[in-house]
DNA sequence: CGGCATCCGGCTAGATACTG
DNA sequence: CAGTATCTAGCCGGATGCCG
């Protein structure tokens, strides 16, 4: 498990309609940065690449968030240059159920949530 | 099942972890209110007392997001004084599986998590 | 490479007061 | 009763720049 994984897709969030769904797995990142170490463990850098432009300050306190609730472990390997591996506990992999859960209610109604959404403009635009 | 709930208990939410709790539904009332509703339709008032203090301002506007999400639907009675009524579309009502699944996970792991920023916050105390 | 220090703008919850 | 109007304060995400 922690032999090797294959490195992760900079895309791999790039259609996630996250921002606007209704259900939520801690931060902001949270359920992304999960995701991005169901594989095994991961460095700083590779985590930021998919999660497209997170500024290292807010991916720190993201991750340090996580450690401290138990979520994930970090490792620091005292070389030159420095490397740091993040990597899930079993208690932030048994989110993954919930979040299964969350992202199927997503799939099967995200799209009656935005139909209803653009309903509700129109109706505020015609407003008799 | 529109014919008449009993009233909300104004502590339901008082032992509530919800807000340190990494599974969110919506904004911070959204899943409290959905809960509120699950019973039946209930008035704007209604809703304020398990709620705690809500301000109606805030209220109303979690009531309106949840609106035009389809969440929920607002009849207006044309009475005086005036009558209100929410009420959980099957949209709404569709979140209530996984929110229950939300739950579970908590009530299986919120000690752990808690002991988890326990530990943390000693470790921080004596830093060497 | 993997951070931390600092500063900043925007959003938003909330208090308070008023209205149909 | 069921909101609206206005104002404010606080937090948080993000940008920038420096350090070991």
């Amino acid at each position: 498990m922690s032999a090797m994984s294959e490195p992760l897709d900079p895309a791999m969030f790039d259609s996630c309609p996250s921002v606007s769904a209704p259900i939520r797995f801690g931060d902001k990142w949270t359920a992304k940065i999960i995701t991005c170490l169901e594989a095994g463990p991961r460095r700083f850098s590779e985590l930021q690449a998919p999660l497209r432009g997170i500024t290292p300050k807010v991916l720190t306190e993201s991750l340090r968030a996580m450690e401290r609730d138990g979520m994930v472990t970090r490792t620091a390997y005292p070389e030159t240059p420095p490397r740091v591996e993040y990597e899930l506990t079993p208690l932030g992999r048994s989110l993954l159920g919930p979040m299964a859960v969350g992202c199927e209610w997503i799939r099967a109604h995200m799209d009656e949530l935005v139909e209803s959404r653009e309903a509700y403009e129109k109706r505020q635009d015609i407003p008799a």
